[in-house]
Order: structure tokens, then sequence, then C-alpha cells
RNA sequence: GGCCCUGUCGUCUAACGGUUAGGACACAAGAUUCUCAAUUUUGUAAUCGGAGUUCGAUUCUCCGCAGGGUCACCA
């Protein structure tokens, strides 16, 4: 069996769809399995759509969510050989030479339109004499070159997902292959670049369904194999129709900015249309976790679903926070750091996380560890670890609302005052504290939880914080005294 | 509107024509707990509707209905 070819083709008009990287991992994964080639090329032979930038950001994007390219090539590099097969198919009968303006089509269906009668293309060119047509074109008339539909014709082929389909070419209509301005549509440019790349399996969107026969069409009359056809669903907004912006981001770069780590997105990615074929006991828990290398390993196209899925940002929420937990916490420390140079704004957070060192940071990041969903929420939760909170009116926190801020005052004080007596209270771990503040509470008939509270409070600036006592052996005696000062 | 595709908990999905229709997210309740989380236990929740084939239909067929895709010199 020959080696596999497949190719991942995104065109350079914006942000790389996160649709888009779901598309690239099937088919990375499809070759990584089979040990074929996967090749990133470029579609982008519409000069009105093209953004700057954009065709590196594609491959910028590929790399970062763990995937690679074996080869890449670029349409507009291959102006000419389009050309040459534009001309080719009308030697060959499957295309004409087309001088209809813009304008004449739009007004024939202007006219359609008055006469309420359903729209379809034709073209008076269509069975022009190639003599006279190439007469036009020396004598420099603008022209199109089109497909020549044939008339009443079935056009059957396999989809290795969708099943046999059947199609009639009445249906179809007389599309552009090569445009005014000499560059190939899709249509053309995809049938001659997977032929002449030897593409094997073409693995798309099911968008694409509805013009798959005229590829067909167009490998016939070159006398070309079909590769083998996946037209798979599409991924769904939760409103209904195709993933929009309304609810969030729709682009690969936007998930990374917000600090979703690749690694789950792309586990989540790859449940979006498909599920792993395995034998499973009933009631039993099936397996979602799934590494990149998991998923080369049980991956097949032809296992993916025929219906659209819907975007579950609360399920991809729950991988990302997973996938957090599941890091060491080294690990941990270098992933939040680059996201932090990468995409955040808060200067003076990163100026004091870069000044107390990459330990430290790795002590606060345990503490908040398991209350982080996305790395973007890290920064809010870590601030009071490095900088000095806002103070906040005591007795607006619910807990503390019928408890006498007199009392608590002078227990605060007592607090302090207590503490020097204790000599070593600068390496107090966490147990220390606890039971310190403990029996503090005990010894002045404080509710324990509301001194909990309080003290919370003013050293974090909050009433929702990590555990307060790994909190306090953290941030250490003279940070607390300060901040605890403050309310005094 | 024409053509094509698809309908299993709200969502992602599992189930040789035979299971009390399973799992996950979300949601709810309990346990744990210094708050918020995390963890853990339990629970609520689905075969779009109608005919047929069959001893038996989520599964096969047909008709409805609903959703999606597509009908460009965009991909």
């Amino acid at each position: 069996m020959k080696n596999i070819k497949v190719r991942f083709a995104p065109s350079p008009t914006g942000h790389l769809h996160i649709g888009g990287i779901r598309t690239a991992l099937w088919n990375f994964a499809y070759t990584q399995k089979l040990k074929g080639e996967f090749m990133v090329r470029i579609e982008d032979t519409d000069q009105n759509r093209f953004v700057p930038g954009s065709e590196a950001e594609i491959f910028e994007m590929i790399s970062a969510y763990g995937l690679s390219w074996d080869s890449k090539a670029r349409q507009s590099d291959r102006i000419k050989i389009y050309q040459e097969y534009a001309e080719k198919l009308v030697e060959l009968g499957a295309a004409y030479y087309c001088f209809l303006t813009e304008n004449e089509i739009a007004e024939q269906k202007k006219i359609a339109a008055e006469n309420k009668i359903p729209y379809k293309f034709g073209s008076q060119y269509r069975d022009l004499p190639l003599a006279e047509a190439k007469k036009k074109v020396a004598a420099g008339d603008k022209f199109v070159i089109r497909q020549k539909i044939p008339v009443g014709r079935e056009i059957v082929f396999v989809d290795q997902i969708q099943g046999k389909a059947t199609f009639n070419s009445d249906e179809i209509n007389d599309g552009v292959l090569l445009k005014s301005d000499g560059f190939p549509t899709y249509h053309l440019a995809v049938v001659v670049d997977d032929h002449l790349m030897g593409i094997t399996h073409a693995l798309r969107g099911t968008e694409w369904l509805p013009s798959a026969p005229k590829h067909v069409l167009l490998y016939e009359a070159l006398g070309w194999d079909l590769p083998e056809f996946f037209h798979f669903p599409l991924i769904l907004d939760p409103d209904g129709g195709k993933l929009s912006k309304r609810k969030g981001s729709v682009s690969a770069i936007e998930f990374l900015k917000e600090g979703y780590l690749p690694e789950a997105i792309l586990n989540f990615l790859m449940l979006l249309g498909w599920s792993p074929k395995v034998e499973r006991e009933y009631g039993e828990k099936e397996r979602e976790i799934f590494s990149l290398a998991d998923f080369i390993e049980l991956f097949d196209p032809h296992d993916l679903n025929k219906t659209a899925a819907v975007f579950n940002r609360e399920k991809l929420l729950w991988f990302n926070q997973k996938y957090i937990q599941m890091l060491e916490p080294d690990m941990l420390v270098i992933r939040f750091s680059i996201w932090l140079k990468k995409y955040s704004e808060n200067e003076s957070l990163i100026a004091a996380i870069i000044d107390r060192g990459p330990d430290y940071l790795e002590k606060v990041l345990e503490l908040v560890k398991s209350r982080v969903r996305i790395l973007s929420e890290i920064p809010q939760m870590i601030s009071f670890y490095y900088q000095f909170p806002a103070l906040v009116n005591l007795s607006a926190i619910k807990q503390l609302k019928n408890i006498d801020p007199k009392i608590l005052k002078t227990v605060i004080k007592k607090f302090l005052v207590e503490l020097e007596k204790y000599p070593d209270f600068a390496k107090w771990q966490h147990e220390d504290w606890e039971s310190y503040v403990r029996k503090l509470a005990e010894y002045n008939q404080l509710k324990a939880g509301q001194l909990f509270m309080a003290l919370r409070v003013m050293i974090t600036g909050t009433p929702f914080s990590p555990p307060l006592w790994e909190t306090m052996e953290t941030l250490g005696q003279q940070e607390i005294f300060k901040r605890i000062n403050a309310y005094l």
C-alpha cells in the first residue's frame, strides 16, 4: 500500500478559525498514524480577501497547538500551472472561454427575479467555436474560463463518511475555473493541486460536499484518479448555525490569548465529531482525556460522525481546568510565565512576579491551581501575593455582619501583640498559623470562622481566597503585619 | 425556494435488531471544609412525530416535522 498524503488547506483571509485546528488535527493525526505526509497548502487565490500576516499566523498556530507539517505550498506561486490546466480543459471540451461581464450576469439575475422564475446561469459562449473564442482572447477581450458541465448526467462518487453520493449535473452551473485576473478559483486549484501533489485522502468540511461533483467532473476530464473523500460535519454555535463570534472566541489565537492550553483544546476538539472505537463494559466510565499521542493511535477518519456538533464552551473550560490540574508545579510556572509575557498587559504584576522569582511563583500557583480554569484568571487571583490589596470595608462582608467591629479590632490587636511573644514565628508553617489563630479565637470567645474570615479579608483583600494558613505561610509575618496594621 | 445531509438527556456522545438506553459536561442535593474552589457520593434528564417490516425497532423502510449545508470571478 502506498503512503498516504493529506493536506490542510486554509486561506490567509484573517485569523485561523478554531475549526481549522480541528481539521488540521484530524489530517495530521491520520498521517502520523499511517506514517504519511501532511502538507499545509495556503490557498491564497483571492487577491481581494488576502490579509497580510495571516499566512504566518496560520503556521504559528499549527505549531502552537502542537502539530507540524511535512511540507508546504502556496497556490499564488503556482498560477502558471492552473492556467495551463484551464486551457487544457478548454482543449478537452470540459471548459470554455466566457466573455460575459459581471454586469451582464447581474442583469440576467435581475430579469429572472422580475419574472419570478428561478435563476439558472447560462452563457451564450458555452458553444462558441474555440477558434472564435481564441480570436476574441487575442483581441484582448476580458474573459474567464468556465467549466462546461455536461447536460443530464448523474455524477456518483463515494464519500468515506457520507457514503455514496449522487448528484444531477443539471443542478450545477458552469462555474468559473479561471478568473479574469488570471487566478484560479478554488475548484480548479484544489483539483490540480491535489492531483499534482499526490494527495491520497481529502479531509474537509461538509460545506464542500455540494461542490464535490464539480471536482469529480474535472478529475474525470483530466483522466485522473479521485482521492478518497472525507466530508466531515461542521462545528455549530449553541445558537445554531456556524460557530460565531458573539458568544466568545472563535479563532485559534484568541483561545491562546484567553489562556487555554493547546493540549486541552485539542482534546476537546478531537471529541467533537469523533469518539474512540473501544469495547466498553456497560456502565463503565468512558475515558475522555486523550493526549495527542493517544489520539494518533486511536483515530481513524472513517469513524467520524455525520452529525454536526455544537461547540460547548463549558466543557472546553472543564477540559482546560483538568489539564491545568494535571500540570506538574514547575511546568505550570513555565506555562503561566510564557502566557503572561506573551499576552498579559499587567506590567506592574509582571515586574513583581519576575522580582520575586520562580520559587515563590510556584508556591503561589500551587495554592490557586484547583481554582483556575484558564490562565487569564490567574493574575487577578494571585495579585495579592505580590501587591498590597485594597482596603475592604469589613462590615460589608456577609460573614462579618453580626460581629461587633470593636471586639474584632481588639482581638486583631491582640493577634499582633501576642504574636511577638513567639520568637520563631517568622518560620511558622501553615499548621502553626492555624493552631495559633484557633487558640486566639477560643480565648476571646470569637467564632473561629469569623476570625478566619476577618483575617482573610485583611490579608487577601477578598472573601474568596486560597486556604488561609498556606497563604499566611507564603506571605510571611512581615507582610501579614503590614496588612493587618492597615486596618487598625 | 431547489438540491444534499442529519435528528439519542440542555450539550458532546455510547449502545451485532434483544441493556433497567450507558458515560462525560452542565444542573441539583449530600459528604468534606476556614471562604471560594477542588475532591467524592447520589439525583434530575433523551431515542423528533406517525405509519410499516419483525416475536421484538434507538437501530431497517416510508411519510411528515425540525435543524444544518449549499446554490459567487469566496474559499
